[in-house]
DNA sequence: GAATGTTATGTTATATTATAACATTTCCAT
DNA sequence: ATGGAAATGTTATAATATAACATAACATTC
């Protein structure tokens, strides 16, 4: 069906609709917390709309600098208070190894956090592998370990850095 | 072939012969830096040493503390450039959720720093699983991805804390 | 629709983690 | 012994994150 595809669409191209996956990030975010009766106020609702303004991860200071351009009185509990909130509904994953942050792309899932990312461009792809998943739950049974949450972050170079040299 | 367990020995327990873990950890340091021609020097071996102290990541400023008691003059720089030399050679892993150090159990293995992570006790067990390997270097080549360095952080509940309640 | 409790945000200060930059010392090959 | 490289010392500061308390917004009940 159609040409032959090697390549999963893990990476966004640069010229894709991002309107689109601001506009689906924030419609699935009213909808959790209209399901879950979170309080989704103006304020996270531009921190996650920030958060989303590419698909790369960002750090909290460089949130805070963008959010203070139209809110003054911003300060870093402003910023670090709404991501905790949009974290905790799993709207939004912290990157440990960059110590940024950046929006999840299907809320819906397990809140396990999985991600390719480049180390040339900054550019993340959130995947979510069943085969993964299967291995560190059968391996933690087996070491009597109960698991609560994971994360994987593989650094490495995304498609378009590879290509352009 | 003796009884018959369930459970793989991951996690250490609490009675293991400690000095047995240190003892190795500082043998292998030492024959991979003569290979590799780098300088153990007293000062890296010590922190080696330190970090090795538990079978729980350890911070930096955590490990600065441990060092002055010995060294007057250790400062941040002293704690880090050590660490920085040890992640190189791939004896520490830093665990990235915790922002600390962890002695590497088998230095020889791939650079990739896999942990499941006791959120009661605090303490780690390295893992190495063949089968997540494998589905991250086959998912990140479908998505055109080349991976340099993973890390996996699997935080739960460790057997000892799960049986004590 | 006023009183009340709860949740969210504002505000100030500070803790924690990490690195920059330059000086000095140590090591080792000649 | 000496010159160059690597390691360590030293001081200062950057970057990330949280504590603690004050005020404001919201939502529920009367």
């Amino acid at each position: 069906m159609g040409k032959t595809v090697s390549k999963a669409k893990i990476f966004k191209k640069p010229g894709h609709d991002h309107g689109r996956c601001i506009k689906s990030a924030l419609d699935m975010a009213q909808s959790l917390c209209a399901a879950r009766g979170a309080r989704l106020t103006e304020l996270r609702r531009r921190v996650l709309e920030l958060v989303w303004a590419s698909h790369r991860p960002i750090g909290a200071y460089d949130l805070l600098d963008k959010l203070k351009a139209e809110r003054h009185n911003a300060a870093p509990p402003t910023v670090y208070r709404a991501l905790e909130f949009l974290i905790e509904l799993g709207l939004v994953h912290r990157i440990e190894s960059l110590n940024a942050y950046m929006g999840c792309s299907g809320p819906d899932a397990g809140h396990s956090s999985q991600f390719l990312i480049c180390r040339d461009c900054g550019s993340a792809a959130e995947i979510n592998d069943a085969r993964i998943d299967a291995a560190i739950n059968n391996l933690s049974q087996d070491a009597g370990f109960s698991v609560h949450h994971h994360s994987i972050e593989v650094e490495g170079r995304c498609p378009d850095c590879r290509s352009t040299r």
